[in-house]
DNA sequence: CGCTTGCCTGGAGTGCACTCCAAGGTCTTA
DNA sequence: TAAGACCTTGGAGTGCACTCCAGGCAAGCG
C-alpha cells in the first residue's frame, strides 16, 4: 500500500547516499535569490514558486521590482517541509500544516495531533522497511550461495 | 529528494497500522481467482492484470476459458514484489529484475547486484526516516511545552 | 431461461507532484 | 549600453502508478 518514488534528478532510482546534507547555509544574510534556494534546499525554482502557490510557503517578500527575497525563517520552514516530505506526507496535507500555522495560536492542539500522527507513520514505515530489509538480505544470501536459486519461491 | 505516497484506499495519508498483514493465505489449494489474489494481496485486481501486462508477473495460468488462475506461486512472488515495491523500487526496475529472473540463471550476479543495491537504499531510507524522527520529536515537544512556538523556525 | 455476478480485453482517464513553456521584465558585467 | 544570465507569470505538459470504462463472454442459480 505503500509506493514511494525517487527524483529523477539522481540517476536511476539509486540515491547517491553521499550527499551529506551538502547546501550550508551562508549565513550573514537574511536575502537569498530563488536559484540560491533552489541551490540550497535542492528543489527546483519551479518546485519552489509552486509551493508558494499553493500555500506551503508563507509569502515571501519581494524585492522592488517583484522578485521574491527568501529570508533565513524561509529556508527553516523549508527544510521542517523537506522533513514531512520525508515522511511520505502529501502535499496537500502540509498545506493544511501550513494553512494551521498562518492561522495562528488556536491551531496548536490540531497542529500537535497531525505530527504525532505522522511520528506514528514514520515509526511504522521503519518497521517496514526493517522488515523488508530481512527478506532482501535472504534473498541475497540464496544468492550469494547457490548455483540456482528457486525463484517465485521468496 | 525522496517522495513518498500512501494510496488512497486509506483515509487520509495515515494508514491504518493495525492491518496485521491479515491476508492467510489459504492453503490446500494452488488455484485462485483474480479477486482473491486481490483480496490475499491488497492489490487491486485491476492492477493485477496490469502488472502482468507490463511483465512484472510471470505468465499466470488460465482455466479453459480463459480466467486466470494464480498459483501459490503466483502469490509468493507478488509478495516478493510487495517487498520491492516498499523499498520505493520503480516498477520499471522491477520488471527489469522479473525480465532477469526470466532469462535465467546467467542474470544471477545482476540480479544479486540489484538486490545490494537495493538493499543500501533501504538502509538509506531508514537513517533519514530517524533523522526526520528526531525532527519530529523536536517540534512535538515544542508544541507539548509551549503556549507559543516559535513557527517558521525549526 | 433469464438474471446476476465475475471475469476478459484494449484503451482511456485520474491524481499527484512536479516540470516546463512562452513571453516578457530585470540585473550584472564588460 | 548591450549581451546574456536570471527573474516574473499563468497555464500547459510530463511521468508514474494505477484506476476505470465499455463491450462482451461465461458460470451458477431459482
Amino acid at each position: 500500500m505503500t509506493v514511494v518514488q525517487v527524483a529523477k534528478s539522481k540517476p536511476g532510482w539509486a540515491r547517491d547516499c553521499a550527499d551529506g546534507d551538502g547546501h550550508l547555509r551562508p549565513d550573514g544574510r537574511d536575502q537569498y535569490t530563488i536559484s540560491e534556494v533552489a541551490d540550497f534546499t535542492g528543489l527546483s525554482a519551479h518546485t519552489l514558486r509552486w509551493y508558494e502557490r499553493i500555500g506551503l510557503m508563507p509569502h515571501v517578500d519581494r524585492s522592488h521590482t517583484g522578485q521574491r527575497r527568501f529570508s533565513n525563517r524561509d529556508l527553516d520552514w523549508l527544510a521542517f517541509v523537506g522533513k514531512l516530505r520525508l515522511t511520505g506526507m502529501p502535499v496537500a496535507d502540509m498545506v493544511t500544516y501550513a494553512e494551521m500555522v498562518r492561522a495562528g495560536d488556536q491551531t496548536f492542539a490540531e497542529r500537535r495531533a497531525l505530527l504525532e500522527s505522522t511520528r506514528v507513520d514514520v515509526l511504522q514505515r521503519i518497521a517496514e522497511l526493517q522488515d523488508t530489509l530481512t527478506v532482501l538480505d535472504s534473498k541475497i544470501s540464496t544468492y550469494a550461495g547457490a548455483r540456482s536459486a528457486p525463484e517465485r519461491t521468496a
